[in-house]
DNA sequence: GTAGGGTTAG
């Protein structure tokens, strides 16, 4: 608009020289020409039609081909019809060329019947008579007639050019009609066409729509100078056959071949490396935006919030997104997003509450914050607030709600959320019915996740079988998830979530055959034993009494997540084979997975069940100065625990001077105790002084006697302001 | 002279 009325002060400056010049050659035929050109370029498509209308003239036939162009940008079809019109009536016959010009104009106005119609009442027709009608069906939105009349042109007098392979190929891309355009490849090469870049790129575009991207490569690398447009397809097909590494790799090689990216193309690289967290390509690939100097594109501007928030990085998401002045609902609720999924759920609420508009989207995208950090309350509430402020849900919104309904243990409310899924055909969404089948077996309604598995209208996937037989799993109904597992491989194929559901149904009944079983099939049908699994083959043969199996798997399998290791750990702990839990803790070291303070706990433990003082210094020093790990009050309180065990009275000394934390009670208590069992009076009496301050009614009193084997606490009762007095 | 690709959010 802006730019418009800017062309327009020219115009009318120019206008104004005109008249002057006009005024002693006045032809008022040329004035008319002039005042249609005028308007022409203010863009006031209706005032110029009018007045060409009213003429009963000709006109130069070059106008009618700029009257064309502009009904066809501006879809207008009722000027469109004048025109052409016009031509006809003062044109005999009518010029081909621009008959074929308003054909075009009319499927860009979606007004194919008019196409068709003249077309057929055309005195001549051409080759790109042709052309036209069938770039009018492929830009008016019908790419089967598109194909039709293509093949009704050549049972003409008329052959193909690379005009009309362009629109054919583009309606094949439409309607993934491989076979036809792998003849159209043909026909394409057999008539030499096959430098044209065109035509080259709309063939990269089929074969990558169609899912065979080795083809569309292949294609690709034929093409000599491939231009942006030709990098934008190959980079934006990767994408959408989820290679999002070589997506990523093409758009790098754009930048060395000195071709200047689309922003479509930065768009697309950019959501390329959201998908794979590509932190570092995606700083690159910013870099290239600053290059390019398209840091100002709105669109180009969203991607990258997008990508920073996808790879975690907030805060250069929230620069861009301050940066920007294009903001818009996108970049709002990506923003809004960032923080919610980043667990900084005040920020993203705050946010939240300052957009100026908001979608399903952002509302979702607020929420599925609440459930990602496990906040159901404030997420219950959230959804109220949801509710009055708007009426629409749609299946994330449903997804998410039935997460929280199951999490929360709130049945009604569930069957509520069941309910509008029943009345709005949300039951058509296999996610949205496997959320519900998840919901009521959550909320220990077997009966219901049972009835609406069994109901399911749309195709039941893996998961909705996953998801009953989770919810029979938790029921302890063993048996039942086992006959339901032979069921469901008569359907569907079951996954690596399936086995974990067997083996913790396994376990729970201590099913050791069968757990041995599954793990069996698991192995022989080259199923991946990822973390989740692993921890259940660990559960199942642990509980099943055969830890040193279950050590076994764990350490041919090495994984590479912490947490797995860090429930291994605790796990022989638990069972007193504390030597296997350091033993674990060596291999971790060697794998190369970095331990966390959850896993020094566990370490430590290990050296109080054993007995090993010397040692568990060792893992605390390492732990700080060789790990970089700050040790925390558990920390502190599992060494408290390891020397006044095992009774080393200067290592605790030495460690409270280190201490950075207040002692608490439990660890004065301890302390005091082991302070009257290995007698050491001055750390005793410290304890005893710490916790009378703590404590105020209570008075501990240290005193060693002779008894102090027995380690009880003298509990000194003050009954008045007095002082302490042994009970 | 007519043709190809097509952005971003849960």
């Amino acid at each position: 608009m802006g730019v418009n009325s800017g062309a327009s002060a020219i115009n009318r400056l120019l206008q104004t020289n005109n008249s002057i010049a006009e005024k002693f050659i006045p032809t008022p035929a040329k004035t008319t020409v002039d005042t249609i050109l005028s308007h022409l370029e203010a863009g006031r498509l209706k005032k110029a039609v009018s007045l060409l209308f009213a003429a009963p003239y000709p006109f130069d036939l070059s106008l009618y081909g700029r009257l064309f162009q502009l009904c066809t940008a501006s879809r207008a079809i009722v000027e469109a019809r004048k025109v052409e019109s016009h031509l006809i009536t003062n044109y005999d016959p009518p010029p081909t060329f621009f008959l074929n010009r308003a054909i075009e104009a009319y499927g860009k106005c979606r007004c194919l019947r008019d196409a068709r119609e003249l077309f057929d009442e055309m005195p001549h027709r051409d080759g790109g008579s042709w052309n036209a009608l069938i770039t009018a069906y492929a830009k008016g939105g019908s790419p089967r007639k598109t194909l039709s009349v293509f093949l009704e042109m050549n049972r003409s007098e008329f052959s193909p050019s690379e005009v009309t392979f362009a629109s054919v190929l583009g309606s094949c891309g439409i309607l993934l009609e491989l076979g036809f355009a792998r003849v159209v490849h043909g026909v394409i090469v057999k008539l030499g066409y096959s430098d044209n870049v065109i035509l080259a790129s709309a063939l990269v575009d089929v074969y990558g729509k169609c899912d065979k991207m080795v083809d569309a490569r292949r294609m690709f690398d034929e093409i000599h100078r491939p231009n942006a447009v030709s990098w934008n397809v190959i980079v934006r097909r990767y994408l959408e056959v989820g290679d999002e590494r070589e997506s990523i790799s093409m758009f790098f090689q754009t930048i060395i071949e000195g071709v200047r990216p689309l922003t479509f193309t930065f768009s697309s690289a950019l959501v390329a490396c959201s998908k794979r967290q590509a932190f570092l390509e995606g700083i690159q690939i910013h870099g290239v935006v600053v290059k390019f100097r398209y840091e100002d594109d709105g669109k180009v501007a969203n991607s990258l919030i997008g990508m920073y928030v996808k790879c975690n990085d907030v805060v250069s998401a929230r620069k861009i997104f301050d940066q920007s002045n294009e903001k818009d609902l996108f970049s709002w609720t990506s923003m809004v997003s960032g923080y919610a999924m980043a667990g900084r759920l005040k920020e993203a609420q705050e946010l939240f509450d300052k957009m100026p508009e908001r979608s399903i989207i952002s509302w979702n995208a607020m929420l599925a914050g609440y459930v990602r950090s496990g906040q159901w309350e404030e997420a219950l509430s959230f959804i109220f607030k949801m509710r009055q402020k708007i009426k629409d849900a749609d299946s994330v919104t449903l997804n998410l709600v039935l997460n929280v309904s199951a999490s929360l243990s709130k049945l009604e409310f569930g069957k509520q959320a069941h309910a509008y899924i029943y009345r709005h055909g949300f039951e058509s969404v296999i996610s949205v019915n496997n959320a519900v089948i998840y919901m009521y077996g959550k909320c220990r309604d077997i009966k219901g996740a049972k009835y609406c598995f069994y109901n399911m209208s749309c195709r039941r996937d893996t998961i909705s079988w996953n998801s009953l037989m989770n919810s029979l799993a938790q029921h302890q109904m063993s048996e039942d998830v086992m006959a339901m597992f032979f069921e469901m491989q008569k359907e569907t194929t079951p996954n690596e979530y399936t086995f974990s559901i067997l083996l913790a149904a396994c376990a729970n009944v201590f099913a050791y055959n069968q757990g041995k079983e599954i793990h069996g099939f698991m192995i022989r049908n080259g199923y991946a034993i990822d973390v989740v699994v692993l921890g259940a083959l660990f559960e199942m043969y642990s509980k099943c009494g055969h830890l040193e199996y279950a050590i076994k798997i764990f350490k041919n399998a090495k994984p590479g997540d912490v947490i797995l290791w860090n429930s291994m750990i605790i796990g022989c702990c638990r069972v007193g084979k504390a030597t296997e839990a350091l033993d674990l803790f060596a291999l971790m070291k060697e794998t190369g997975v970095q331990p966390d303070n959850v896993t020094f706990q566990a370490v430590f433990n290990a050296c109080i069940s054993k007995g090993y003082v010397d040692e568990g210094k060792r893992y605390f020093d390492a732990m700080i100065s060789e790990y970089g790990i700050m040790a925390r009050l558990e920390h502190y309180e599992c060494m408290i625990k390891l020397y006044t065990r095992y009774g080393s009275m200067n290592e605790l000394d030495n460690l409270f001077k280190i201490m950075p934390f207040e002692p608490t009670n439990s660890i004065l208590i301890r302390v005091f105790d082991a302070c009257k069992k290995y007698r050491n009076p001055r750390l005793g009496e410290w304890a005893a002084g710490k916790l009378n301050k703590l404590n105020p009614p209570v008075r501990y009193h240290f005193k060693i006697t002779d008894k102090s084997s027995i380690t009880t606490l003298k509990l000194l009762f003050s009954q008045s302001d007095k002082g302490s007095r042994s009970l």
